[in-house]
RNA sequence: GGAGGGAUACCCAAGCGGCCAACGGGGGCAGACUGUAAAUCUGCUGGCUCAUGCCUUCGGUGGUUCGAAUCCACCUCCCUCCA
């Protein structure tokens, strides 16, 4: 058995509403360790009320990085998050600090670790062709052309899942062949040991309540003004990904008069339990 | 007191004589996932067994019928309107 030299990682993951937050500040307190924040929502200035976001307070005494690092206009991405998180996670190991990632977005944490097959990133014009064409011809046509460019990604790749098909049909395009020849092979080796701590809720009854009281708690701290200023800007929409975030959508089709305030107040809840069970 | 409308599975809600264990949505549960991931998608959701099998369901009790969630009678509860 050979010594493990890389310098130690610490991972904290669980559902939203577990108390990460908690955990991680109160580590951070004892331990010589830096705080990354590994959330998909957290990366959004304006958001946040409703993300749940460390009030000031909290970050002026225990700082997050990776936190409001993007406008609600601009997309982020596990790829971005990567490479954000490697640059911040090697200062702070430069520094004789432990990073600490906090935080429920999977996807980020797996990227991190084990890596991304070099496919070419988003293309904004490229993807509102492909919606356009979509609407014209219906997803499902959309996958029958899929089928034909990468039968494999077709095959994994659900006719309904538009979304994923779009990205194959983005990336074939942008790269002249098919997405399933392109993944694949990750043998990363992560530079960092890796501590993981997960915070599995006992009970998800108990999470369950503490989702609802703490959404009770959001709206009235101000979550629906909070979601009016981003409205008054007039550039956001609803297919940006800071708005798809549990709760920021309910409460802008709420405040477009398709339900009214209980069932908002529900919708938010039920969207956010079904959050935590996918993390 | 009178005239109507309604009671369906955890919730909402279709069904209106057989093709109904009962459309659909919500919720719940399980699962997938490589640059949107707090996203996107899939399956299951009366019980027992899990087989084109059996059993118990559509407010309650009776009745009509070969056969009822669906028709009739009465009862209970809810809503609207007239008094």
């Amino acid at each position: 058995m050979t010594i493990d030299t890389r310098p130690l990682a610490i991972f904290l993951m669980g559902p939203t509403a577990s108390g990460k937050t908690a955990l991680a500040c109160a580590l951070a307190e004892r331990f010589a360790l830096a705080i990354v924040s590994v959330d998909s929502a957290l990366v959004y200035r304006g958001l946040d009320i409703g993300a749940a976001k460390p009030d000031a307070a909290t970050l002026a005494r225990y700082p997050h990085r990776l936190i409001d690092i993007r406008d609600p206009s601009q997309a982020y991405s596990a790829a971005e998050f990567r490479t954000d998180a490697l640059r911040e996670m090697t200062a702070i190991s430069a520094g004789k600090q432990i990073p600490l990632l906090v935080g429920g977005t999977g996807l980020y944490f797996r990227a991190l670790q084990s890596g991304l097959s070099s496919l070419p990133e988003a293309d904004a014009s490229l993807r509102e062709k492909l919606a356009a064409e979509a609407d014209a011809i219906g997803w499902t046509a959309m996958h029958a052309r899929l089928r034909e460019l990468d039968p494999n990604a077709a095959t994994r790749i659900r006719p309904g899942d538009a979304q994923r098909i779009q990205r194959a049909l983005e990336v074939i395009e942008l790269t002249g062949e098919p997405l399933s020849a392109q993944q694949g092979g990750l043998p990363e080796k992560f530079p960092w040991r890796v501590l993981k701590l997960a915070l599995v809720p006992a009970d998800r009854t108990r999470l369950h309540a503490r989702i609802a009281e703490r959404m009770d708690a959001m709206i009235s701290d101000g979550f629906l003004d909070e979601v009016r200023a981003l409205r008054a800007r007039g550039d956001l929409r609803t297919d940006l990904p800071a708005l798809r975030a549990v709760g920021y959508r309910q409460a802008w089709q709420h405040l477009d008069g398709e339900f009214g305030a209980a069932e908002f107040r529900d919708r938010a809840v039920f969207a956010t339990r079904q959050l935590a069970k996918r993390q």
